[in-house]
DNA sequence: CTACATGCAAACCGTTTGCACCCTA
DNA sequence: TAGGGTGCAAACGGTTTGCATGTAG
């Protein structure tokens, strides 16, 4: 309840309409524990009974990216976009290559390197995106077999 | 001239027919300092009077990325796939968000982080994408204007 | 009551595919 | 001359858009 209040009070600042489907829509990215596609959101929604249409979740996904709620990955090099809710700051992934199985890591490796890249290239660095790739125990083990 | 008889080697060894496409379609590949789309290629092909259908185009790098001949890559968030031949090994990639440019680094921090999350996570590392994101020095100087 | 949100269906567009023909090895 | 490579046109599929209707503030 806290948290629903909580999502509905960074709508509010962004200046967006509290709707059902905005709510539902981001109660479902909070809950996920990894990136998820538009269709996830929509077929997981319409599994609990809430219908929304899909261009409805990408619309809103595209304003709560747009807010900065919400970031936009592509991490698979093919595949479709993911979304995943702002509320850890940044952050990198771990993907499993057999499973698809997507990790979120904390913390990050690039803080000085960022800087010293910055002085040498007259960037002004905005951010970065850093995926690792490789297999997960489970997909090791199967391997063998 | 030289060059040209090392890529027909390496499609030999990668038991690929030689064929005035794949060369021209490497060559575009070769001489770009950075990652380019498919329609690029074609465009750029198509101004030095060699017309390639896209979809050999696209069939082309489909066998040189299995390869291990060229690199896909989904920098922007939306944008279309852009490829890059590996002659360089690892590196990594600096994107101007005002104008697009993509500016290619060499030399990596990440091998031994690579190394503790692999001890960390039990995960057979195979590689990684780091995408550095700021703005270059004159998109900075536009944005004052 | 008004501007923003939504549903629906159709368009979009980068990429892929089926098939007939071509050409390298 | 056999089997991979190419051109062409059509399909594909994720995402976007136009428009009429609904609803939060």
């Amino acid at each position: 309840m806290n948290d629903k209040s909580c999502y509905e009070d960074e709508l509010k600042k962004s200046g967006l309409k509290i709707t059902k489907s905005r709510k539902a829509i981001i109660d479902m990215l909070v809950q996920s524990s990894h990136p998820i596609t538009a269709e996830q959101i929509y077929l997981e929604l319409k599994e609990n009974e809430v219908e929304i249409n899909l261009s409805t979740i990408y619309r809103t996904l595209e304003v709560l990216v747009d807010k900065r709620l919400v970031t936009k990955l592509n991490i698979m090099d093919n595949d479709r976009t993911l979304f995943e809710y702002n509320n850890l700051g940044h952050r990198h992934y771990l993907v499993c290559l057999g499973c698809k199985k997507i990790i979120t890591i904390q913390g990050c490796p690039l803080e000085s390197y960022e800087k010293s890249l910055e002085k040498q290239t007259q960037f002004a660095m905005s951010g970065h995106r850093l995926y690792l790739y490789g297999y997960c125990l489970d997909c090791q083990k199967k391997m063998i077999d």
